[in-house]
Formats: structure tokens, sequence, C-alpha cells
DNA sequence: ACGTAATATGAGCATACACGCATATGCTTG
DNA sequence: CAAGCATATGCGTGTATGCTCATATTACGT
């Protein structure tokens, strides 16, 4: 029951979008500082050391993406991790990095520079 | 033995890096097609409608991102996956896309248009 | 209602990159 | 060595998008 049909040209587009979501540093901050729980604006902004201004449109954009939730509170809003998924992608992928990095290491004799 | 440490920003451009190189429909439809093995730059020029300095420099792309492997034979160059994570992350994010397209669809209303 | 704090947004600029065209390179055959 | 096929690459162009500065919006307190 594992169907391998190829994808559309329209589901290619979306997942291509969905990782271009994901292709950018602050961006990855940003989800990386939600693992520990929501968080309003300027604590984002403090903790990845950016301007307001980007921090506000890189949220819109992961909003936009179904990535995070918004939750407004008084002055403030928080923002979380809506799509559990997102984590293991990251571990997926930081999974892979390490282990190319690390043949990469080896190749380069181990005694390095 | 799970640490959480936070990435570093070299880790997190490298991510970054990685996301952005799967943040295109026509590398998606290169991988996708070589799903079924191995093939060479012709084979996936048909496969998949671009022209053969589109897809060879794709695959290129594909190649620096260790993501392919290339096989040199007479003429002809073989492509193939040479990363297995690359097939659970597409299907990850799939998963998460389908998830969220039905949610829309019932938040239409069902009637739909 | 006014001022202020928290967040969002418009405009302009700079950079990155996908694409097409033409051409170069590499390998095989006669 | 010449010719031809499969693949790679240099160049120019158009588009997308991240960043900053300034300003708009929203909600709260007095």
């Amino acid at each position: 029951m594992v169907k391998k049909k190829p994808l559309s040209d329209e589901a290619l587009e979306l997942v291509a979008r969905r990782f271009a979501v994901l292709a950018e540093p602050m961006r990855l901050r940003l989800i990386q500082a939600l693992f520990a729980g929501e968080m309003n604006v300027n604590a984002l902004v403090e903790e990845t050391g950016g301007t307001q201004a980007n921090v506000s449109r890189h949220l819109q954009t992961l909003m936009h993406a179904h990535i995070l939730s918004r939750r407004k509170e008084g002055l403030q809003v928080f923002y979380a991790i809506a799509d559990p998924s997102i984590v293991k992608l990251c571990e997926l992928v930081c999974g892979s990095l390490e282990k190319q990095l690390s043949r990469q290491a080896t190749s380069l004799g181990g005694s390095g520079r």
C-alpha cells in the first residue's frame, strides 16, 4: 500500500516552497529558539540578535507556511511551533550533515590542516 | 543522550544550504525520477522535460550537496541518489503538506469552491 | 483622547540564482 | 586525426527575496 506515484507539478511546487521556507538561517534560528516553547517577538529578537522588523517578517513567513502558530496576549504576540514534523525534519538534515562532515574529515586524513 | 544544544551559526548555514538545494521544483523532479534507480542525463532530460543545460546544472548542484552520486560509463554519465535520508525528508514534507491541505479543505466547508 | 510599548508593513537596495543560448570538454569510432 | 555524440560550462538576463530604515497599526494605561 506504499503508493510511489510521482508528484504532480503543483505538489512539487508546494514541496519546494516548503523547503525554501526552511532555507534561511535566521528562520532556522527562530525555529530552534521555539523548540524550548512559545516566545514573544521581543524575546525572539533578543535571542536571535536580529532586528525587530526582520524577525517579524520571518515570523510571518513561517506562519504562512503553517509552521508556527500565533497567540496574541495584550501588547505581545507569542509564536510557537505548530508543525511537529519540523523537528524531525531538522534532525534528519542535521544527522545527514554530520555524516557527511565526519566523512570529509576522515578523507582529509584526520591530521587536518 | 539526546543533546539539545543549539546549533552554531555555521551549522545553521549548512542546514539552510541543504534545504535550499531541495527548494527547487526541477531538482525535486530529478530526485523523484532517481527514486526508481540510477539514470543517465539524457534520460533525466526526457523524464523531466527540461533543457539539457539546465538539467546538467541541477545535477551538479545535487552532486555538490552530496545528495547524488555520479558514475561515468563511456559517453554517458549516470546519476543516482547517494543520500538515503533524502527519501525520508521528502516523505516527511509530503505528509505534513497533505495534512495541511486536507485541513484547509475541511475548513473550507467541504462543499468546495 | 493622548502617549507609549509591541508588533507589523511599505519602499528601496543588494544579492542570489534559475534559465536559455551558445560553446567547450571528454570519450568513442572510423 | 577527424567527426560525432553525451555532458558540462561561461555569460547575460530576469526574477525572487532578505535586509534596513522609516512608518503604520494595534492595544494598553492614565
